[in-house]
DNA sequence: CAGTTTAATGCAAATGATTATCAATGTCAA
DNA sequence: TTGACATTGATAATCATTTGCATTAAACTG
């Protein structure tokens, strides 16, 4: 564990979660301009890996990283207008999609649920 | 509508779907060698834009197109061993999702479910 | 037809997020 | 101190996709 990594782990963590690893190597670069971006991508490989961040790719071109509780599983709303995003998880969802696995002779080790739209904020100043 | 498009927009339907640009690409140079892969990007896009095609990105660097019936939706299976990719459609998953949309007043303009695992025949060959 | 405009092609170079390379620097134990 | 050994950070490479641009071809015009 270096000074580097540290410092890029505390800012990670210090977001609310889907952070691009831009944003979290332009946090660190105002505390610490030294460091670059290669550091920045591999302290946030070794997270996922450690299993403390998980990976997420959204449409976009960006990985986008959120801090790993394990426990808690969730998909995301995501308004296409302000980027917001909120996470829910749905029970009913989850176990319908294991059996629709299962009919089709799937062991399913992962999903992705998105729901792309525009949010109650953007509708209201929208007109 | 030029020679190049219609081959291009044909060999595309000719697949089953879930096609990246270089398959097409590929496919069209078989044909006709001289068309380059600048004009195959350049109709794909085209035909999405048209609404003929729907553009797809599952997980791995590749953007995938599909024929756009317009009246089937569905979403996806896909086995992270062989690439084999299964479609499907529930109803109960699709009714849930708008439910908990409209429960974070979200008007859902497009969802994405991909289910990721590993399919009965690589289940089997296995071991 | 000849001449003019216009759009489409295809090669090569650019893009942009991510990864690999590698010399320089730091760590630490013998 | 010495020598492994790991880590850094600047830079170059990667790779799917776009873009610039000169060339070709089609579409009008008369
Ligand atoms: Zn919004
Ligand atoms: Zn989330
Ligand atoms: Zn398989
Ligand atoms: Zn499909």
């Amino acid at each position: 564990m270096t000074p580097q990594r540290e410092l890029i782990a505390r800012t990670f963590f210090r977001n609310k979660g889907h952070v691009s690893a831009e944003d979290i190597y332009k946090q660190v670069q105002k505390r610490a301009p030294r460091i670059g971006f290669a550091t920045t991508y591999r302290t946030m490989k070794l997270l996922s890996e450690a299993g403390v961040a998980s990976l997420r790719s959204f449409g976009d071109g960006f990985s986008r990283y959120e801090p790993a509780l394990r426990t808690d599983h969730h998909d995301h709303l995501i308004c296409t207008q302000c980027g917001h995003i909120i996470e829910f998880e749905d029970d009913r969802i989850e176990s319908l999609q294991k059996t629709v696995a299962r009919k089709h002779g799937f062991r399913v080790t992962d999903h992705k649920l998105e729901l792309y739209g525009i949010c109650s904020h953007c509708r209201n100043t929208k007109k």
